[in-house]
DNA sequence: TATTCTGTTCATTTTTCCTTGAACTCACTG
DNA sequence: CAGTGAGTTCAAGGAAAAATGAACAGAATA
């Protein structure tokens, strides 16, 4: 076991790979890389800004994974651009709003997938036109009825992620 | 291109391939195997009920893959288990309600999940008393919120789900 | 109770996806 | 304007997940 409060830059405290654990299990869960699990996970964990380099090293993981990973999480709003006075490379800090991230990450994976869904379904009901089946034409529009529940369904969700938690004040909207 | 109502029982028709075509693509969406968008797309096109043999037969895959597809569907609560008089063989039809699709979803895989992240979380908050530092405690604060919000949403989707849509009487709940 | 039929299981193969790291671009620096 | 440093790209390899199909178990039939 690690000396409690250790803050040697090149090694995760037992804290800290609980932490990530949390996140790569998360990151899993919806389909995303693990190691863009641990990377939030890292940035998570950590209070200071911190550049490529920093992940790489203490998440021991490639350039390339590190280098997409973070892309992927600033698309999604799950980091945040710090600036950092007298340093060239490009510092992050996590996101802490769930709001903030599920709606980049909704905005990003979820709504493109939703919008070729819808373009697919177009296809099919011009093509159903010359179908005779009566089956076809009800089930059509039964996906139909539900892609205009899913877009409906998301502003929903955001503004109930922007809700004040059970026991604290979250200002942060 | 298939002659139109064609009702060739091993061949399937373009605009079957197509409603196939969009339930795989939304199975992978969801991070479900393509075998399982297959399946359920294929009871989704089709009226009667359907067995094991047809499933494998239609949609050319191994009785494997098929037998476990319908398992899963059927665990969700996306099939139906149909009787047919004078016939050994189980027989399905799709469910075609969003919000019980969708609720047996969210029981069979999402609450899993989130329950085991919430065990791990307990775990991290417990090895976390002895570490000074305070950006931990206040990050485990912020997950433990977003877990509370996370288990508030579900019920509050699967009762959006529920309403009628735009346009449509939707009696079935 | 032997036989057939239905569906499940799971080791192996196949496919898909993720990770790696070397080569590259671009911008800053001396 | 050559040299260094930061981040991106992408072909190749490796790891993880899905599909296969043969062996199996159990129930219905004869």
């Amino acid at each position: 076991m690690n000396f409690v409060g250790n803050q040697n830059p090149d090694q995760l405290s037992d804290i800290e790979r609980e932490l990530i654990a949390f996140f790569v299990n998360a990151a899993q869960a919806v389909g995303l890389p693990k190691s863009y699990g641990e990377i939030y996970g890292l940035y998570f964990a950590t209070e200071a800004p911190l550049a490529l380099d920093h992940v790489i090293e203490r998440l021991q993981i490639s350039k390339g994974s590190a280098s997409q990973g973070i892309r992927f999480l600033k698309s999604i709003n799950a980091l945040n651009s710090a600036y950092l006075p007298g340093d060239r490379r490009d510092h992050h800090t996590a996101e802490t709003s769930l709001r903030r991230i599920a709606d980049g990450f909704i905005r990003q994976r979820i709504r493109p997938e939703l919008k070729d869904g819808a373009a697919r379904l177009k296809e099919i009901a011009r093509q159903s036109s010359n179908s005779p089946s009566d089956i076809v034409h009800e089930r059509i529009d039964t996906i139909t009825s539900w892609t205009k529940k899913a877009d409906l369904l998301f502003p929903f969700v955001s503004k109930f992620l922007g809700k004040a938690g059970p026991s604290h004040n979250e200002p942060t909207i």
